[in-house]
DNA sequence: CGGCATCCCGACAGATACTG
DNA sequence: CAGTATCTGTCGGGATGCCG
């Protein structure tokens, strides 16, 4: 069963996943590093070869670019696509279960888009007590 | 607004979201760490106290409770009581804000208790072929 | 009880150089 | 073009000890 072919859980099995700790380890030990998402974000449209990937992620270096698609086609999450020609073409696209793994990706970058004004307003207030606390 | 209140973005308005990267970028650098998540999970039934917090989240050290919490209640996403008595008792509890939060958490451990068995099985593809191209 | 300060180490990320 | 190899620095995070 997959998250996007049925409802899944009920709120209780919710809870119930949630409440273990074990699956919300798991998945962010997966993609909680700091580019897995990323990668999955830029594939949303479609294959991108592996400069054009790295073009689209600013600041990823080849070394990490290279670390993540590997493990995310280790997962199933990508396919890699070798084209024997050259130059040599490399391929990268979503799996059916990475594409899954984009909802949840667009979902968080809801929430950044949505939040981050009052989670920087909630800082700023923090900050400003705090220093009053201080001084 | 929060994300579980409507429907907030379009499809097209979510793939900006996710190309800019830097939404992403931000919630996973706030949320994407060892613990936070875990915290918010099980702060989900109401206020604990903050050895209670430690119990309810196996392996968690003093020090990373302490920074956690401390992170997540300058972002607003949980509020901090201190009660004047003796022996000292502190309550942390969920904001609104990071109730919403919670429907993130809650999300990502579905994805994972869905998905674990397809990754689990795709690895041990990807490393029976590598193995055999190695061998 | 709750939390801060200090020390310490392993994991991971960046830069650079080399290869098929 | 698409990697791999190595070296190096940074940093998360555990252990310990002390304070309000």
């Amino acid at each position: 069963m997959t998250s996007s072919a049925a409802p899944i859980t009920t709120y209780e099995d919710s809870c119930a996943a949630v409440g273990d700790g074990r699956a919300v380890r798991e998945v962010l030990d997966r993609v909680g590093d700091k580019w897995t998402l990323l990668v999955v974000a830029t594939l949303r449209n479609g294959r991108l070869r592996f400069s054009e990937l790295q073009r689209h992620i600013p600041g990823i270096s080849q070394r990490m670019l290279t670390l993540t698609v590997r493990q995310l086609e280790r997962d199933g999450l990508v396919s890699r696509t070798v084209h024997a020609e050259v130059p040599p073409r490399v391929e990268y696209e979503l799996t059916e279960l990475g594409g899954t793994l984009l909802q949840l990706s667009i979902a968080l970058g809801d929430w950044a888009i949505a939040n981050q004004p009052r989670i920087e307003q909630a800082r700023q207030v923090y900050d400003a007590a705090a220093a009053a606390k201080a001084g």
